[in-house]
DNA sequence: CATAGATAGCAATTA
DNA sequence: GCTATCTATG
């Protein structure tokens, strides 16, 4: 058993205060890299050891899966398995939709409701607008979806909203909001933002229910509370609960912990003022601080300070180490966005056949998403092994999002958005027309989409060839619903899959992409199967904390699909250790709360990052000063800065002066591989580019024989000979036995150097 | 009337 | 460079 002093045994004081602090609200502030999780974990397990709560008293809340698997197994390897999963240690998102399951009959929905992600309230949200007749020009649906989601962080409900609108804009705003809501609920469906409010309106207007959890849930500790938004900060109220004279139940121990300089979500709802005003809110508070850095060299240290410091706002805290000063920050300009990458990769090529460090040990940050297209490509030529997290998801995938509307829809029937995507998916004959008589029939009967399906002969206006369509696709619904009370979910998956024709028409389709869809289906059928191995259904309210045999009932439709729309796979961070691992790109969001002992910090360059939407606005502005904080305090041992002095976005290249950022390091810091790019002297004076339209203007490449060489449409290809000068020069290249010689103008030949 | 192929508009960050 | 929408065809 761990004693007392286990727990605190490597701890340094302010960390000792917090786990051992015993009474009012806690705050702990943590400075990047201050060992904020050990503490946190560590706290956890003194409560029981040393406190006599028991694990089901304890509610733990995260932003991301990865970080709620990761404390739960740190909780776990101190007290084992058995208590921690007694806990409910979880995201924000995932408590919720364990409460709703529950209590969410009370607002009218069903203990199966669907959860919507973004791309599917923008599809319905378009469906509403183009019910309500609003032109998509001057109301578009996609900002009307995040207008609404933006108003739900709020807490504001329709009514509310609907009641306050005052411009023209606003008004229809409203109408949307409220037809958009009426439509979730009828489909028995909630979007991503309706799982906190809807968890928060229920526990105002049902204080038995309210009273239920404060009695259960005698300690809740969230971490990353500088991105909670006003939704989630009432839900936290909620859940602790006032206390005071008349409260039935006394309020509980709350523990926060964040930091106001890492707060790089205010787009989404996420207010610093939370954390900044935690004492105001909570009079009886403590704050303590952890400014130790075990994470980073000082060198890293001190620029990521120097850096921070210049936001206003703030309250000073300066990270320190034990760590030594480490190597320099090395600093490189390129010419373009693909010298860029071939720097990087040349780096990391050296570092690891030096044996500095393995891939895995290695990070590229960028700003967007988009900029990750460069990276991989030189990273495939080079064989270097690589992961990108984020990015095009694999949820996010077409022919997954197409299979996952199956499921919905035999979980849930009334899932409108889920039915009519996979209404002719595959091409069944259910045009267009045909949906919209439908829909037509749905409304004048008021009916729901899903109803007047089944009696589509009383609609008017279909074809015959539809109608008979239309039949047989209800007949293949209920055919599968048929087979979800006595299959698991991998069974269903596979079913849906043979029996739509969906994978026979992938088959037999000569389409290169469909290929890798196919794979895809099938790793996906890999994860149901997965799923249904390592699922432990959710205990049971009132056998919680009993039940040495864990009653692990079986995994049904709705906890796959569950547990599918709650884990984004940004969870699916490399690990280091497997076989020396592979070079992580990602966008420097998602690289918080991880750490890398080398980073490559890329496109330091105004109006890349910081983005260009952000220059004229001074707290957007600081937003991205922290998220290059963030970026600079992942590195442990070395850090690269770069930017690239030309780099071409969609199209046009543009040439970016240096980030801000890069001069706010301090200058004895960075050691600068190359200081300056020879081309800076154009970018002064503002020209088009020479190659009027045509395509995407490209480098031409400087060749000289011998140079292997890469053609869109031909591959590979070595030059033979050059011939003429500037814009005339001619290559002869060989492409092989199979395409043979060529000859090309190298301006307009669609040909880059390797 | 459904479908396939062409085209315009568009991409900041995410649970 | 990719996806939703428009247009020509079967």
């Amino acid at each position: 058993m761990s004693s007392q002093q286990s727990l605190l045994d490597g701890l340094n004081e302010p960390q000792r205060s917090a786990v051992t602090h015993s009474g009012g609200p806690l705050l702990i502030v943590a400075g990047a890299g201050s060992g904020k999780t050990r503490v946190l974990t560590h706290r956890i397990a003194y409560l029981l050891a040393e406190r006599g709560v028991r694990p089901g008293e304890v509610l733990a809340i995260t932003f991301t899966n990865k970080a709620a698997a990761e404390m739960k197994e740190r909780i776990e390897n101190i007290t084992g398995a058995r208590v921690a999963n007694a806990m409910w240690v979880m995201t924000f998102h995932s408590a919720c939709v364990r409460i709703l399951r529950r209590e969410g009959n009370r607002l009218g929905y069903p203990s199966s409701f669907t959860i919507y992600d973004s791309a599917d309230s923008q599809r319905l949200m378009q469906l509403v607008c183009r019910e309500l007749d609003l032109d998509p020009k001057r109301y578009p649906p996609k900002s009307f979806s995040a207008q609404v989601s933006n108003l739900k962080n709020e807490l504001v409900d329709y009514d509310t909203f609907a009641g306050q609108a005052q411009s023209d804009q606003e008004r229809k705003l409203a109408e949307a909001y409220t037809l958009y809501q009426r439509r979730l609920h009828e489909a028995g469906a909630m979007d991503f933002d309706d799982l906190i409010m809807v968890t928060v309106n229920l526990l105002h207007a049902f204080p038995e229910v309210a009273e239920h959890y404060r009695r259960r849930f005698r300690h809740v500790l969230v971490d990353e509370y500088q991105d909670t938004n006003h939704a989630q900060y009432e839900l936290v109220r909620a859940l602790v609960g006032e206390g005071g004279p008349d409260a039935v139940v006394p309020p509980a121990e709350l523990c926060v912990v964040g930091d106001a300089d890492q707060s790089i979500y205010a787009f989404r709802g996420a207010t610093i003022r939370n954390i900044l005003e935690f004492e105001r809110d909570y009079p009886d508070a403590r704050t303590i601080l952890l400014e130790q850095n075990y994470r980073s060299s000082q060198n890293i240290l001190t620029a990521a300070n120097a850096v921070i410091a210049r936001n206003a706002e703030r309250r000073p805290k300066n990270l320190w180490s034990e760590q030594g000063d480490g190597p320099a920050i090395v600093g490189y300009v390129a010419d373009n966005e693909h010298d860029e990458a071939a720097f990087v990769v040349g780096e990391i090529d050296q570092l690891t056949d030096d044996g500095v460090c393995a891939p895995g040990e290695v990070a590229v940050f960028y700003r967007t998403n988009a900029q990750s297209r460069v990276f991989e490509d030189v990273f495939i030529r080079t064989g270097l092994p690589y992961k990108i997290v984020g990015g095009v998801r694999f949820y996010e995938r077409r022919e997954i999002r197409d299979i996952l509307a199956y499921l919905r829809v035999l979980a849930n029937p009334e899932d409108t958005v889920s039915l009519r995507r996979i209404l002719n998916v595959p091409k069944r004959g259910i045009g267009d027309r045909a949906e919209a008589m439908i829909e037509l029939f749905a409304a004048r009967e008021r009916i729901s989409f899903a109803q007047a399906l089944r009696r589509a002969e009383d609609a008017p206006g279909i074809a015959t060839r539809s109608l008979k369509a239309i039949r047989e696709f209800v007949a293949l619904l209920d055919e599968l619903a048929g087979l979800v009370p006595d299959s698991t979910p991998a069974e269903i998956v596979e079913a849906v899959l043979q029996r739509t024709g969906y994978l026979s028409e992938l088959a037999n389709s000569k389409d290169l992409q469909d290929e890798s869809r196919m794979e895809n289906l099938e790793e996906f059928v890999q994860v149901a199967r997965e799923f249904e191995n390592t699922f432990t259904a959710p205990l049971a309210e009132d056998q919680e904390e009993a039940g040495p045999e864990e009653e692990a009932g079986e995994p049904t439709l709705v906890d796959f699909l569950e547990q599918i729309s709650l884990v984004a796979d940004a969870d699916q961070i490399p690990d280091a250790d497997e076989h020396g691992g592979v070079v992580t790109l990602m966008t420097l969001h998602s690289a918080k709360g991880l750490e890398f002992p080398v980073v490559f910090l890329t496109g330091l360059e105004d109006g890349v990052f910081p983005h260009a939407r952000t220059l004229g606005d001074r707290t957007a502005l600081e937003e991205e000063r922290r998220l290059a904080y963030v970026g600079i305090t992942r590195a442990q041992e070395r850090l690269f800065l770069t930017r690239s002095a030309v780099r071409s976005a969609w199209g046009t290249p543009a040439y970016n002066p240096a980030s801000r950022f890069l001069d706010e390091v301090p200058k004895e810091l960075i050691d600068w591989r190359r200081a300056e790019s020879t081309i800076a002297a154009v970018s002064s004076r503002p020209r088009m580019p020479s190659v009027p339209s045509r395509g995407r203007p490209r480098d031409v490449p400087t060749l000289s024989p011998g140079d292997k060489v890469t053609h869109d449409s031909f591959g590979m290809g070595t030059v033979l000979l050059v011939d003429g000068a500037g814009d005339r020069t001619k290559a002869r290249i060989d492409f092989g036995a199979d395409i043979g010689e060529k000859d090309f103008l190298v301006k307009f030949a669609p040909i880059e150097k390797l």
